[in-house]
DNA sequence: GCTTAAATGCAATAGAATTGCAATAGCTTT
DNA sequence: AAAGCTATTGCAATTCTATTGCATTTAAGC
């Protein structure tokens, strides 16, 4: 993906249908900065100070899903993140998370953790779209 | 774990401190019975004939929970579901779960699969409690 | 610039989960 | 067996995340 700026992002949602607002631009923006996923009410927040009502941060969130510029998990706490689908210094690859259960941080777990758990699982079970590891990170 | 019979369930729910009320005793009963991880509303359907309340059910599942007679997962559609911690066909210690996104069907995964992963991961990012996939089951 | 469909803001809504509180009912003790 | 204490329940109201309806605004193509 291209830098984070507002002409590319532009260009970005243009390329595929969509129409290039400011918000949208800064919710790509936002979301090509962060290293990890972001829930709505996080986008939502920083997106306040530009007057974007969170229903409209909602929308364009799922927008951006639908046309996989976004990816969204639900990572065991009731709350709806997303993250940039293709980034620098980020897997293009879904990839499983993290999730501390006791101060709420995610964080992005690298592919070959479980590398062979999918592979058994799709023989026995059936293919691994999406893996999610809760539990106490060594921070806590 | 002792057959699901009301006298059982009964002396269970004494054992760990909660009383044995009518709605705890066919919540446990039913929990016994489930050979998979049951919703709120799953099992709220199920004790609505015995006229009982969907927040007693709620808080009925939660003190389950706190007792350790049951485990609460999130299984990625927004909605908590519940399964019993100790029975028969069904291992005592937590285990990884699989939903499918296609039928919603959730099954138990064996703890080996993920044996491996969680060792690596306990180094590298922390203690993992809980695994969750999400896919395509080979039914679908 | 002008037109039009797409996108937005605002308010209302849906649904899951939780809580307050008065009434009820287990369990223990007598 | 009855009484008393407190956990539990039912009901309604509430919280919180997420979504939707609709009138208004705005980006993009002509």
């Amino acid at each position: 993906m291209n830098d984070p700026n507002p002409a590319s992002m532009k260009a970005l949602l243009r390329q595929v249908g969509l129409r290039a607002t400011p918000a949208r631009i800064a919710t790509l923006t936002l979301m090509s900065k962060s290293s990890k996923p972001l829930s709505h009410a996080e986008v939502a927040a920083e997106l306040e100070e530009l007057a974007v009502d969170k229903a409209t941060v909602f929308r364009n969130l799922n927008d951006l899903v639908s046309v996989n510029l976004l990816r969204r998990a639900e990572l065991g706490d009731h709350v709806w993140r997303f993250e940039i689908v293709n980034a620098e210094g980020h897997d293009c690859s879904p990839h499983p998370h993290f999730l501390c259960v006791d101060c709420g941080t995610v964080s992005c777990v690298d592919e070959h953790y479980v590398k062979d758990a999918k592979l058994n699982l799709a023989a026995d079970i059936g293919t691994i779209t999406e893996v999610l590891f809760r539990g106490h990170c060594n921070d806590c």
